[in-house]
DNA sequence: AAGCCGGGGGG
DNA sequence: CCCCCAGGCTT
């Protein structure tokens, strides 16, 4: 299947790439590595144009590797919310620590010392070397996987062995000895802009003459649909409990799992009444102020259907340590994007 | 090898 | 509504 693939395309590549690649992303300037390996693990599972306001303001508050190792976990998530996937922020800040105690805070230089930190795999190590550092290294981001899968007309579904396996051996192949900076660059680009997942611009492309998925028409059935699975449903019960200064109670949430390490409302299980919970939860007196409009999110594998219910403080709000505190509207920490609407919404905005 | 993690964007 | 995106970690 693979052996006819082309043998080489990085001159055709680069000469595209310096006319049409994309040379002003924020982190090509200057591209030290602490630049390059934060743009890298923000952008895993997470568009360009999502990501460039959350990385400027980042660099803004964390410009190198030692501000970062020195924050406190709150501050990096604080900068994190919204982005998601906030496993990739707890390791980020544990990869910065480690970077100081073990480097002095110089990144090293190999695939295999940079994959020894956490967040970071094989293709993330890959580029940041090639990227900061012009070592030679291959990347698979999804990019590079879509490009390579039309070259060589991979017709394994995405996600198997079977797919993976012989990508990781073409992208090594096809990295060249030099330019692997703008190589590496220049492979993303053509994914992103050219060889997109929908309407593919073959017509543009410089390797569409090499393309076996374009010479046998495939290029709009590779790579081919994910199986999917039916989206399993989720119910949860958060509190939004608030004393007279209209300050509101948020738990701070376990470190894995969903939203792990970040701010958020506090969730009572289905089974237990509401002010026998509040009492030996947070041993407070409230009152039951009635249910909000029930909020849908969608995870990638299952939704999540929220019930909101408002509370009302009986009492003096107690001060609290550690894991629940009282926040005021304007000193709220970063929330998940869904429970930052629920208390943006309409009917909470009026009496909090 | 397969399942899991979050939110946004685009068709 | 559906699918995917500069993946990595866990089991």
């Amino acid at each position: 299947m693979t052996d006819d693939a082309p043998e080489h395309i990085a001159d055709e590549l680069l000469a595209w790439f310096d006319r049409h690649g994309r040379h002003d992303l924020p982190w090509q300037h200057p591209r030290t590595a602490y630049r390059v390996w934060v743009a890298e693990i923000m952008l895993q599972q997470t568009q360009v144009a999502t990501v460039i306001d959350y990385f400027n303001a980042f660099m803004a508050r964390f410009p190198d590797v030692h501000a970062l190792a020195a924050a406190e976990a709150d501050d990096v998530m604080a900068h994190w919310a919204g982005l998601g996937y906030y496993a990739r922020a707890r390791n980020l800040h544990a990869a910065a620590r480690r970077l100081v105690a073990e480097y002095d805070g110089r990144f090293p230089r190999s695939v295999e010392s940079l994959m020894a930190l956490p967040g970071i795999g094989r293709s993330t190590a890959g580029a940041i070397v090639a990227q900061a550092f012009g070592v030679w290294a291959p990347i698979l981001d999804g990019n590079a996987k879509r490009v390579i899968a039309r070259l060589a007309a991979i017709e394994a579904t995405p996600g198997t062995a079977a797919y993976d396996k012989p990508l990781w051996r073409l992208a090594e192949r096809y990295t060249p000895e030099t330019r692997i900076t703008d190589y590496t660059q220049a492979i993303m680009d053509l994914g992103a802009t050219l060889c997109t997942r929908r309407n593919p611009q073959c017509a543009a492309c410089p390797l569409a003459d090499r393309c076996l998925s374009y010479r046998r028409s495939l290029q709009h059935r590779i790579p081919a649909p994910r199986r999917r699975s039916a989206r399993a449903q989720r119910e949860t019960t958060m509190l939004v409990v608030a004393d007279e200064a209209g300050r509101v109670l948020l738990e701070k949430r376990p470190p894995a799992g969903i939203w792990g390490g970040l701010w958020s409302l506090p969730e009572k299980p289905a089974e237990r009444d509401l002010h026998a919970f509040c009492r030996e939860r947070f041993g407070i007196e409230v009152r039951d102020a009635g249910a909000l409009e029930p909020m849908r999110h969608a995870f990638t594998h299952f939704e999540l259907l929220i019930h909101a219910r408002r509370v009302q403080l009986r009492g003096t709000a107690r001060i609290m340590e550690g894991e629940f505190e009282w926040f005021a509207r304007d000193a709220r920490p970063g929330l998940p994007a869904p429970v930052a609407r629920l208390l943006d919404a309409p009917q909470q905005t009026l009496n909090l």
